[in-house]
RNA sequence: GGGUGAUUAGCUCAGUGGUAGAGCGCUUCGUUCACAUCGAAGAUGUCGGCGGUUCGAAUCCGUCAUCACCCA
């Protein structure tokens, strides 16, 4: 049954990926013949997510290699999963929830949790889906989830391990805290945005009517002429609210204006606190005033000064970013009552930005408001929940990250671990030799919860000690083995355990009425940080900690691929944790991938609405043609800009890679080729030739997949199998195949059938569908494609024939010619014309000789025959060794004939002085390598001939006319 | 402010010292004989500017300009 006219790509995708599944190609090891393994993590993506772009990209480069390598007969493991994206599943949620009017704290955590779990059993497998049509082999049999038991089990026993070794602590500290969330994030989840804000000047008045000399004019040398009194400091903010927790000003130590405040103070407008006038380096005297006011509990810059300076914290805000200024004793502490109880009643549980406005109000009503200046600066912004992020003093877990970073860093200092492009190297080390601690707590309910039990304290004399700064922590990997430590730690009997603080004192408070000898004990509430988890993807996903036979076959992993935004968030994360863990590298090379963007650049963002949906394109063009191009436009390091006609590019090369078989099978190649066939061994040269270019592509291929360079390995197979195979393999087999010589059909069949199965094989890894989608349309097959037999041995060195490869470039050469010159010369398409043959050395006559059927046909030559010269009116075809000529008396135009001589040889001459310039420079003689001086001999000699013969056509045009 | 990269045909981009390339687009011609998602032919470049190294620079170095991204 003859192949229809083109693929149909939606109908069969589908159907072939099934056939895989079934088949069970892509489990691990399927197709093994030999020991090496092979293993990609996938990224994880989100298990709530959809497949956008940059997801497409990623997985279709993780894909072609690992298709390539099962080929190649590598034991393959590509292991798929999702994380569980624990401030995004839990924001999405709770957006279902609110819409029935429900919140998560009336739920519970318990039933919250049922929710989450109840979501993701109904979304998770979108993205699954998605990949499955995208085409990715992933040994999905094997798919994990970071909130897996197994994986839990993992994530569970890291946190164990590293408290233990003392490399995860609690403390508090200011974090990155996102109001609406209410929940700490890492420095990595804030975005800076740039916004148009104000900044606002206010007086601060300096204690017992102090006061001094503030310059307030200058000289053309900036020193100050005129000076005036003031009893009170001007300090410049952004943010007005944080006032009510200031405790202190800065100034800089070597600021003249001030140095004789330095240690006095200040009075707090409003709440009326005491505050000092502190000296720090870091108060600008170029910037504002020069006097800066420090909130250490509210500002980053602030905190570090307050350390420096001994001044304290105060945290005038709730978890949601109001003021809270009631019931705050630290707030209160210092200030005179009056003042407190006046500040709460205008401000207390205001928003901050309500509390912002009102603020100012007060100052300029109170008149200590010195001006406003309008401001463009940077805020930071949750990455989520895209509010501004308030710094926030808080108690939260962090790892300590300069005890597990050394490693990772010497790693792929000693190429141990490879990271590609070369440039994010620098990227990469940039950021872990200036690290901070990783905040891992998060104040949220989907994700690991923190292994931490906390109870009473123990005085020195063994009693126990109730007050909150007592609080003892036990960390295990389950509550029994935390209440064992228990037990000997408090000698009692008895441990209980409560999810909630106040359950467990409520239940501590009955048990000592009873004169019980238990202790109750409460688990820390919070989970930790996605990341935490996805950064043992590698080792969890493989059964650690257990000590699994997948682990000890495929652990360390061969290659990540990933974007380049996680190289800090992911990368580096697995790089420490699995050193830390495993002392072993997870694995061995990274291939960090740029950004996929619009065709005009831009960055693809929803609310841009320039998103290109990969499902979509490949609704469109099928996803052979969407990955073929993405692997075309992977070239290391650049952003790729993605246009639709491109990709409609790329299906139209599968439609001729489709059409080229259609016509082997029209042929009666699958009559004689057989599957598994050996290369064939023909005398013809066209084939002879194929065969060679075949091996020569196959190198190509291999090569630039081995070094990564995806964009190499896809251009050579499109310039092989539509420049060499379709556009002139196929088109000399058409005389061969019409041969009244038998044994050359065949042979010519025998070729095409071998030379077009390697086709297939060798874009299989790019465009798997239509790939076999052909292999099982034209013969039965031992083995589905995406199992065939990589061609590694196919080797250019032993398959060209230099003479075949000589004589066909000849042959195409003049081919090209005559075409050039029949289409400038307008000679209609259709016409068949004669041709002369001038002079020919013995290879051009060799080479004519076998291929004038080729020539004749493919130039459109009715004949050729010797002569000794041009008649008048010919055009003249010049090729290596020899010339022609179209005798076109009549047809032609000799003022056109005469002009395209002309350009040919102004060409010509151009680029022969070029060389015979090199050529006479002894020191280019001299010093160039001695191929090089060769080549550009022969290069000269062989424009030198050519132009000789071209301007003799010119001399014989002229004497005609 | 610090860092990284980019600048090559109309567009998107390859090109690590030896004759400037590809795809798309464009122009002309062409459909019985695999494919119009096609074929044939063609036009288009001070390789961002300036300096340097070299026999030789799109390529290496310096500098300036413009743009982009990352980090503060």
């Amino acid at each position: 049954m003859p192949l229809d006219k083109k693929f149909d790509a939606r109908a069969a995708e589908t159907r072939i990926y099934e056939a895989w599944e079934k088949a069970g190609a892509f489990r691990a090891g399927a197709n093994a013949s030999r020991d090496e393994t092979f293993c990609i993590m996938i990224p994880p993506p989100n298990v709530t997510g959809s497949l956008h772009m940059g997801h497409a990209f990623n997985n279709t480069l993780q894909d072609i290699l690992v298709r390539w390598h099962r080929m190649r007969g590598f034991d393959t493991l590509w292991q798929p999963g999702q994380d569980h994206a624990g401030i995004a599943t839990q924001m999405v949620v709770e957006r279902e929830l609110a819409k029935e009017g429900l919140d998560r704290r009336e739920m519970g955590r318990e039933k919250f949790l049922e929710r989450v779990w109840a979501w993701k059993e109904q979304s998770g497998g979108t993205i699954i889906n998605q990949l499955k049509r995208l085409g990715a082999s992933c040994d999905w049999s094997r798919n994990a989830f970071t909130m897996d038991e197994t994986f839990q089990r993992a994530v569970i026993r890291a946190f164990v391990e590293f408290y233990r070794k003392g490399w995860i602590y609690r403390g508090k500290r200011l974090v990155n805290w996102d109001p609406h969330f209410e929940t700490a994030i890492s420095d990595l989840e804030v975005e800076q945005v740039e916004v148009d804000g104000k900044m606002w000047r206010f007086r601060y008045p300096l204690e017992d009517g102090l006061s001094y000399r503030h310059p307030v004019a200058f000289d053309e040398e900036g020193n100050p002429t005129e000076w005036e009194e003031r009893d009170y400091l001007v300090v410049a903010t952004t943010r007005p609210e944080t006032m009510l927790g200031d405790t202190g000003v800065a100034v800089h130590p070597e600021d003249p204006r001030y140095r004789e405040l330095i240690g006095r103070h200040v009075i707090l407008p409003i709440v009326g606190r005491r505050i000092p006038i502190v000296a720090d380096e870091y108060a600008d005297p170029e910037k504002g005033t020069g006097a800066v006011k420090i909130t250490p509990a509210h500002d980053f810059n602030d905190w570090e000064v307050g350390q420096r300076c001994g001044l304290r914290a105060i945290n005038v805000m709730t978890t949601r970013a109001a003021m809270w200024l009631k019931d705050n004793p630290d707030f209160a502490e210092g200030c005179p009552p009056d003042d407190v109880a006046r500040a709460i009643q205008l401000l207390d549980g205001l928003d901050r930005y309500e509390a912002r406005d009102a603020i100012v109000t007060l100052a300029r009503d109170e008149g200590w408001l010195d001006g406003i200046d309008e401001d463009r600066h940077i805020v930071p912004h949750g990455d989520r929940s895209k509010v501004a992020i308030e710094p926030y003093l808080t108690d939260q877990w962090f790892v300590d990250t300069s005890k597990i970073v050394q490693p990772a860093i010497d790693a792929v200092k000693t190429g141990e671990v490879e990271i590609l492009p070369e440039q994010d190297k620098k990227v990469y080390f940039n950021w872990l030799e200036n690290i901070e601690p990783w905040c891992i707590s998060r104040q949220l309910w989907w994700g690991h919860q923190i292994p931490v039990w906390y109870g009473p304290g123990r005085t020195a004399d063994g009693r126990i000690d109730y007050s909150a700064r007592a609080e003892h922590a036990f960390c295990g990997e389950s509550f029994e083995e935390v209440a064992a430590e228990a037990r000997a730690f408090y000698g009692v009997d008895e441990v209980h355990e409560k999810t909630d603080i106040a359950d467990a004192i409520e239940d501590q408070l009955e048990s000592l009425s009873h004169d019980s000898r238990a202790i109750t004990l409460w688990r820390d509430p919070d989970v930790l940080d996605t990341w935490f988890s996805s950064g043992l993807w590698p080792i969890g996903t493989l059964g650690w900690p257990d000590d699994t036979p997948e682990l000890r076959r495929y652990y360390p992993t061969d290659v990540l691929i990933t974007g380049f935004d996680i190289i800090f968030f992911w990368v580096a994360r697995m790089m420490m944790m699995e050193y830390a863990l495993v002392g072993q590298k997870p694995f061995s090379t990274v291939y960090v991938h740029a950004l996929v963007r619009d065709e005009k650049g831009k960055k693809m963002s929803k609310s841009l609405g320039n998103v290109l949906d990969p499902l979509e394109l490949i609704e469109e063009f099928g996803a052979d043609a969407v990955r073929f191009t993405l692997a075309a436009m992977a070239a290391m390091g650049r952003d790729l800009k993605l246009s639709t006609s491109r990709i409609a590019g790329y299906r139209n090369f599968g439609t001729k890679l489709w059409n080229a078989v259609r016509f082997a099978e029209m042929n009666g190649v699958y009559e004689v080729h057989r599957d598994g066939a050996a290369m064939p061994e023909p005398r013809a040269t066209a084939n002879r030739w194929i065969l060679g270019e075949t091996a020569r592509v196959r190198e190509e291929v291999d090569a630039a997949l081995s070094a990564f360079r995806f964009n190499d390995a896809a251009n050579a197979l499109y310039a092989f199998v539509w420049g060499r195979v379709c556009d002139w393999y196929v088109e000399f087999a058409k005389p061969l195949l019409a041969s009244e010589d038998a044994e050359l059909v065949a042979e010519t069949r025998a070729t095409m059938g071998w030379v077009l199965d390697r086709c297939l094989v060798l874009l299989h890894p790019f465009m798997p569908f239509i790939t076999e989608e052909l292999w099982g349309a034209t013969l039965p097959r031992a083995k589905m494609l995406v199992h065939a037999d990589w061609p590694e041995t196919l080797s250019a060195a032993e398959v060209v024939d230099a003479k075949a490869e000589r004589e066909m470039r000849w042959v195409i050469a003049l081919i090209e010619e005559i075409r050039s010159a029949r289409a400038q010369m307008r000679v209609p398409a259709g016409l068949w014309i004669p041709m002369l043959e001038l002079e020919l050395d013995a290879h051009g006559r060799e080479a004519l000789a076998c291929n004038e059927a080729l020539i004749t046909r493919l130039a459109r030559i009715g004949s050729i025959e010797e002569a000794e010269a041009a008649p008048k009116g010919s055009v003249t075809v010049a090729v290596e060794g020899g010339s022609f000529c179209l005798p076109l008396e009549g047809i032609i135009d000799v003022a056109a004939e005469r002009a395209r001589l002309e350009k040919t040889v102004a060409k010509l001459e151009k680029e022969l002085a070029g060389l015979k310039g090199r050529l006479s420079n002894p020191k280019f003689v001299e010093s160039a390598p001695e191929e090089v001086v060769e080549e550009t001999r022969e290069n000269a000699a062989a424009r030198e001939e050519e132009l000789a013969k071209l301007r003799a056509a010119l001399e014989r045009l002229t004497e005609a006319a």
